[in-house]
DNA sequence: TCTGGGGTCCTAGGACCC
DNA sequence: TCTGGGGTCCTAGGACCC
């Protein structure tokens, strides 16, 4: 092998339920379930009766009747993971964030000057824990694939480093479902042949692959299972979507209890976007039923934007074409999203400029004002070249 | 007490353009 | 007149992840 295990794969043990059991001396050491309808995290005291997320919390309940159920306390967690990502970026800036509990980090080069990747992660989680109170596991590997693995593996309060010389044995004997992408359809599909553990996907020609999974599917199971995968880790990833929805229950909803929900989830989801100065052209409806089934109608701006009316109007449009779906169907989740979010872009309006043109610059900055207005520009400021200044033009 | 809320990526067909 | 290939964009659905 040529290059060094250098990435770190770090991911915070039953996150939610391990923030309820900090805040809470009483929940430590006990089973602990975040979220009453569905399990949102299951401590590990919990999980260890057969509890797991997701799952409907009426089952969780019947494994484990001793578990104490609390409410989600979100911004807790966005607390709790803000100091986490701040233990990392202290660690090396070379940080790429997955999820609220979870990064890759990269540490080649800093063997000089912080010790081997080994010796990194073990103060890392010795900074999380001090730092933030909160028990991780890191997984460090060569590849970002392997490292997840590998943290995958340690859990709970663990850590793994995979040498680069024994990577495949590493890798083999482990069941499919370890395979980053593989779910239950894909585990299922592989059980029916045969297929258990990565050694057996590994014998397979990407060709068989392929033709059972599919193009981008069979390539990626066929890299994984040799242990291929050249990604880098890469800072400031953003995100592609912007969305909201919620669950209505079984109990039918009138027409202007929806179009209540749909404001505010569209108000929810354009405050989000004007905060974080992104602007859409993709609007997305999702519709739940009854029987689970779920639809989406999407349609897409000519413009993009991160206004409430303009998101509106086309939500309500897509509803309104769907609502005999909806009437036959019975409505039981809703969701809007916004996607094709558009990079900031900077856009400059540079203009010679003497003091006599003030009904020049007043027109531009007028024009900018009303690209605002439509969304389309969501931060500006005026810059004077000779006077060196910049003043803000619009709030945000 | 059946089944939350936030995302990503891929597929496949049709429209449309060159 | 009939036929083609390639590419992009849009819509809808599905698998998967945390």
């Amino acid at each position: 092998m040529t290059a060094d295990a250098t990435i770190l794969h770090a991911d915070l043990d039953a996150f939610y339920a391990s923030v309820e059991q900090r805040d809470d001396p009483g929940l430590r050491g006990r089973p602990v379930i975040v979220g009453g309808g569905v399990v949102l995290a299951a401590s590990y005291e919990a999980k260890a009766h057969g509890v797991r997320t997701a799952m409907g919390g009426a089952q969780a309940r019947q494994l484990c009747p001793q578990a104490i159920v609390v409410p989600p306390r979100m911004s807790a967690y966005s607390d709790a993971s803000a100091a986490v990502f701040e233990v990392f970026e202290q660690t090396t800036p070379l940080v790429e964030g997955l999820s609220i509990d979870e990064a890759f980090l990269d540490v080649a080069g800093l063997r000089r000057i912080s010790g081997t990747p080994a010796d990194i992660a073990a103060k890392l989680r010795r900074d999380v824990l001090d730092q933030v109170g909160l028990p991780i596991t890191v997984g460090v590997a060569r590849t970002k694939f392997l490292a997840k693995v590998a943290s995958g593996v340690a859990k709970p309060d663990g850590l793994l480093v995979v040498p680069p010389d024994g990577e495949l044995d590493f890798l083999h004997p482990l069941k499919v479902g370890r395979l980053w992408g593989v779910g239950e359809v894909t585990a299922k599909k592989l059980h029916d042949r045969g297929i258990t553990t990565v050694g057996h996907v590994a014998e397979l020609p990407q060709s068989a692959l392929v033709a059972m999974l599919g193009q981008a599917a069979g390539r990626h199971l066929h890299a994984l299972a040799h242990n291929r995968d050249p990604r880098p880790v890469r800072v400031g990833q953003r995100r592609g979507s912007v969305g909201a929805q919620r669950a209505l229950g079984s109990r039918p909803r009138s027409a202007e209890e929806v179009d209540a929900i749909l404001i505010e989830l569209v108000d929810r989801v354009t405050r989000r976007m004007r905060s974080a100065g992104r602007t859409g052209r993709t609007v997305v409806l999702r519709l739940r039923f009854a029987d689970f089934s779920q639809v989406t109608r999407s349609h897409t701006l000519s413009h993009p934007t991160a206004q409430t009316h303009e998101i509106l109007q086309a939500v309500r449009g897509l509803r309104a074409a769907a609502a005999p779906t909806i009437e036959r169907r019975g409505l039981t989740l809703v969701g809007v999203a916004v996607g094709n979010l558009d990079d900031d872009s900077a856009v400059q309006l540079a203009l010679p400029f003497d003091r006599r043109q003030h009904d020049a610059l007043d027109e531009a900055v007028d024009k900018v004002r009303r690209r605002f207005d439509s969304g389309a520009v969501t931060r500006a400021a005026l810059l004077g070249r000779d006077e060196g200044i910049s003043v803000p033009l619009l709030p945000d």
